[in-house]
RNA sequence: GGCCCUGUAGCGCAGAGGCAGGCGCGCCACCCUCUCAAGGUGGAAACGCCGGUUCGAAUCCGGCCGGGGCCCCCA
């Protein structure tokens, strides 16, 4: 806070690949809170330069889990900026302008060698104990061996020259890093068919882009050094201002097992928490907690806070496993932290998906609404439970069914004797709000009946609830209704064996 | 296989030479209680190993072992 940087450039540049996963948004969160504690610029990029990979309803995806996320961006898709555009499919001719150049001045050559070959030289090198990576067989080519490559009808890619000097770097979160150059073998920038790799654009956009700061996941920690010196090159034949931006490479995300949650983990799937009822709120702050920590005796905050208080520096190397406990038990304190409107309006979508709310739900719906969540609210881990936990309120009538497993296990010939008790002390009660309908069960039934609250209130519960486990039941009766209620209750007078 | 990152309770984070160690989640017990939560109280549980530096090491150095990643005409 005290020492921050406006002049902070920092980017994120999803490739748009399948659903967003958490790790994905954890980078973002992390790049998003440097450029919005420094009062920086965050540059939203999208990577989409492998047409084989890439999708147009994945860039959609993208973008609106970044909104639902809350995260707002400075320079990119929609908001435009002064190095537009910010789609990299739409930036080729660039990167074929920045290639040539490159080849131009001989930090790139062509390489002739096909896959088969560099495979086999791979397999070799590994099986001799050396480094593995490509070998340099085309560096320097004769005009008359082009001519044989170019007669067996080969077409090149283009690969970037690498130094022989040693790279170092101060990474923002590992602190000094040094590569030997024999383990940064050259590598490709350009396909043979034209096309720029990751490799090429990445450093070229950054560096076009005037990024200062790269966050991003530690994978990429091992191909620093060759951007590094492709930023040198870069700068040689004038592209982007000169400068080198800062590196931190950021602890990775992991599922079970130990093993980087791949996309495919379902754990992973942003989508998922969004369906299951996580908040934003709730999954950022989790997420946070990956590689950081706010204080030392505080887990829970919002992204305010996060804002204010976070820094680069603060960031741990350790890989850090996704806890699906504990982002559920951040989320929970989030949602108990929801003003009740909020709350209420947050909810409204989880009872439109399985239809108990229409798309336009009405006014004495959304009272109702308005008068169960607060019984819920504390009770609740994600939005979704909304569904099993109220419910009841909203199905048809003529649909509610009690759950057949909880009706089983409590709705015996013991519980018959019961029901009917309660029908008959709720049937004449004056007042059908929570405290009498109380006082007239305990004396029915726990005074009367001489059973154990517990076991009294289970059945009437199950009966009226459809489940064991259920919002308050005095609270749900008065908002069901005494008819309805009645009604639920002789229903269930029919379930149980007569004795 | 080579290189790089990494190693504090089951999990995530604090602690950066000086009482062997803090917090949160989870777990166990008890209290509260109409269920489930929430809340309260208490509890079990950790510095990967071996050397070195030092009066003193979780903390500094070296080695080992473990985990992970990268080495691609993927990003």
């Amino acid at each position: 806070m005290a020492d921050t940087h406006p002049n902070v450039r920092v980017r994120f540049c999803p490739s748009p690949t399948g659903n967003p996963h958490v790790g994905l948004v954890r980078t973002a969160l992390f790049n998003w809170a440097y450029a919005r504690h420094h009062g920086g610029t965050l540059v939203f990029r999208i990577e989409d330069t492998d047409a084989a990979r890439d999708s147009e309803d994945s860039y959609n995806q993208l973008l609106e889990a970044m909104r639902w996320l809350g995260f707002d961006w400075d320079e990119g898709p929609e908001v435009g900026g002064p190095h537009a555009p910010y789609r990299q499919s739409q930036r080729m001719d660039i990167y074929a302008d920045v290639a040539q150049k490159l080849l131009a001045a001989g930090h790139a050559y062509h390489c002739y060698c096909t896959t088969e070959e560099l495979d086999a030289r791979r397999e070799a090198a590994r099986a001799a104990g050396k480094p593995s990576g490509y070998d340099g067989h085309c560096r320097a080519l004769t005009e008359d061996q082009v001519a044989v490559y170019r007669q067996e009808g080969r077409t090149p890619i283009v690969r970037f020259r690498m130094p022989d000097t040693p790279l170092t770097f101060d990474d923002l979160v590992r602190g000094p890093i040094t590569f030997d150059p024999k383990d940064v073998p050259d590598y490709g920038i350009v396909r043979a068919n034209g096309a720029p790799l990751y490799t090429l654009v990445n450093p070229v956009d950054d560096a076009l882009m005037e990024i200062t700061h790269v966050l991003r996941g530690e994978d990429l920690l091992s191909s620093t050094p060759r951007q590094i010196a492709l930023y040198a090159a870069l700068a040689e034949i004038g592209v982007g201002n000169g400068s080198t931006p800062r590196f931190g490479h950021l602890p990775y995300v992991m599922g079970e097992g130990n093993k980087k949650l791949s996309k495919r983990d379902p754990q992973a799937s942003l989508n998922l928490y969004r369906e299951r009822g996580f908040l934003p709120e709730g999954l950022l702050n989790y997420l946070a907690l990956l590689g950081w920590s706010l204080a030392e005796d505080r887990d829970v905050f919002d992204m305010a806070e996060m804002v204010a208080a976070f820094d680069i520096d603060d960031v741990n190397g350790n890989p850090a496993r996704f806890d699906l406990k504990k982002c559920e038990h951040l989320n929970a304190e989030h949602v108990r932290r929801l003003a009740p409107e909020e709350f209420v309006r947050r909810l409204v979508p989880y009872l439109q998906a399985p239809g108990l709310l229409p798309a336009e739900p009405g006014a004495e719906q959304l009272d109702l609404l308005a008068k169960v969540a607060p019984l819920t609210q504390e009770r609740m881990v994600v939005l979704g439970e909304i569904v099993n936990m109220a419910g009841f309120l909203f199905v048809d009538p003529a649909a509610f069914t009690v759950d057949e497993e909880d009706a089983a296990k409590v709705l015996t010939a013991d519980a018959r004797p019961v029901l009917e008790a309660s029908i008959k002390a709720l049937e004449g009660l004056a007042d059908f709000t929570p405290e009498p309908i109380q006082a007239a069960l305990r004396e029915a039934l726990v005074d009367g009946l001489g059973i154990k609250p517990k076991f009294a209130f289970t059945p009437l519960r199950v009966a009226v609830t459809g489940r064991r486990v259920s919002p308050p039941l005095f609270e749900s009766m008065e908002l069901l209704g005494r008819a309805e209620t009645l009604r639920r209750l002789a229903a269930a007078v029919e379930l149980t064996p007569a004795s």
